[in-house]
DNA sequence: GAGAGGTAG
DNA sequence: GATTCTACCTCTC
């Protein structure tokens, strides 16, 4: 008696079943991501050297590849730069997220059309899942950097391996190497090219290799990613940590990092930035984490969570190493919350840390220990008055109404903005995501 | 479990 | 004088 398989229901296949047709992974990325939105609204930014600029207007997140020809790196701080800009005939942008956020997925719903498998790794790029002859694969790559052009306006290139690790550096080859045009299929590579491409590139190209374990391998001898690609896993593992490798076995072609579902819940959140003017007093400070708090409120809220552990921490400028501080509170909450008035209230436990006339340059909370929404009613002793009303929904129903600003809980709602507020002076418009910021267009 | 260290984009 | 931000993982204690 021979038993059969029962054939698989029809419909959606299973993400095992997909597993299995999976033959390769595909890395897409769009190059300099920011500065091509900056230019999908702005043409004539095209062909001209062109930075855009961190939180605060503080240093360059993005070159154009004619800024990278002018020696500007990344990181850059902007108040070193700025000076010679006229005469380079340098162009800055203030970071516009919203508007990068909305072409970003834009991109993603694109790249969904060429696989049912799309991880979105970052703003501006995805692992794809992806099945075919090697001439298929590469004319698959072709197209979906032809659609983005077309379809969204933006350059991307392509790498496809059978790794994830090989797939991000044969990205990296497609869009440094000319001859690659923009696709490169690791295995359609000459074995004698990959060595000597290999070769020429320091393990700190790797993705998951950054300056201290380049320092690390260096002291054993290990220089390129060929020497890398050629150690023993095991060694590395004993030496180094597991990270590393499956760093190695995937560039051996053994795939160790699989493709991962979207994240549904987060662990943590933070709500952290800069000023522009350092604080000095604790009543400033005081507005800064009202703000956070409810920040992080509604942000909970949106994606119906509560918090058990909030921790506020401020610190002075890691340039200036004359009056360093660093303080920080860790407030377990009496029950998990996105109330905004405990929140604020508990970030306010920092306060008593905070010395008159030290210049904070940053502060900023963070909620840990991250739960859904439960449905059960706490506890009548545990209830909490503010929650019972409903304040949190209740102040983002009249921010979304009024604008964001229009209310806030004590001192963060005050008016105008404090002079700590972020400076960012070169923004373009929200083309696509404000009303009143919607590009216009003469017909003549 | 907390904190340090490291990394990514 | 001035120099991002958020989130993850692993290792160690």
């Amino acid at each position: 008696m021979v038993k059969t398989i029962p054939r698989a229901a029809a419909g959606p296949m299973s993400k095992p079943a997909l597993m299995r047709q999976m033959q390769e992974i595909a890395l897409v990325d769009v190059n300099c991501f920011y500065a091509s939105v900056e230019r999908v609204f702005d043409p004539s930014l095209e062909g001209k050297p062109l930075v855009v600029l961190s939180n605060n207007d503080g240093c360059a997140v993005t070159r154009s590849p004619e800024a990278k020809r002018l020696g500007i790196g990344v990181g850059e701080p902007w108040f070193k730069i700025a000076p010679r800009a006229r005469e380079w005939g340098l162009i800055a942008r203030s970071s516009n997220y919203e508007l990068y956020g909305d072409i970003s997925a834009r991109v993603m719903e694109l790249l969904g059309r060429y696989s049912a498998w799309v991880e979105v790794y970052s703003i501006d790029e995805a692992f794809l899942g992806v099945k075919g002859s090697p001439a298929e694969l590469l004319q698959l790559g072709r197209d979906m950097k032809t659609a983005a052009a077309r379809n969204v306006g933006v350059p991307v290139c392509v790498g496809i391996a059978r790794t994830k690790t090989l797939a991000k550096l044969a990205n990296k080859w497609a869009k440094h190497n000319s001859t690659f045009d923009g696709v490169c299929r690791w295995d359609s590579v000459p074995a004698d090219r990959r060595e000597a491409l290999m070769a020429g590139l320091s393990v700190v190209e790797l993705w998951g290799v950054a300056t201290r374990l380049t320092k690390r391998l260096d002291a054993i001898g290990i220089h390129s990613v060929l020497d890398l690609s050629r150690a023993d896993p095991v060694r590395i593992r004993d030496k180094f940590s597991v990270v590393l490798m499956r760093t190695v076995l995937e560039l051996q072609g053994t795939p160790c990092i699989p493709m991962e579902e979207e994240r549904v819940g987060r662990d943590q959140l933070i709500f952290s930035r800069s000023f522009s003017t350092p604080i000095t007093t604790a009543a400033e400070l005081r507005q800064v984490l009202s703000v956070y708090g409810q920040q992080a409120s509604a942000r909970l809220a949106k994606h119906h969570l509560q918090a058990k552990v909030l921790t506020a921490f401020a610190g002075t400028s890691h340039y200036n190493q004359r009056d360093t501080s660093y303080p920080s509170v860790c407030v377990p909450l009496p029950m998990p919350t996105a109330d905004p008035v405990i929140l604020t209230k508990a970030a306010h436990a920092l306060l008593p840390a905070i010395h008159e006339g030290v210049k904070y340059a940053r502060a900023g909370i963070m909620v840990t220990d991250l739960r859904p929404t439960g449905n059960q009613k706490p506890l009548e002793l545990f209830e909490n008055p503010h929650e019972e009303r409903n304040i949190g929904p209740l102040m983002e129903d009249i921010a979304r109404r009024y604008g964001r600003g229009s209310i806030g809980l004590g001192y963060a709602g005050i008016r105008g903005g404090p002079d700590w507020s972020m400076k960012r002076g070169m923004r373009s418009p929200r083309y696509t995501t404000h009303w009143d910021e919607l590009p216009l267009v003469k017909a003549a």
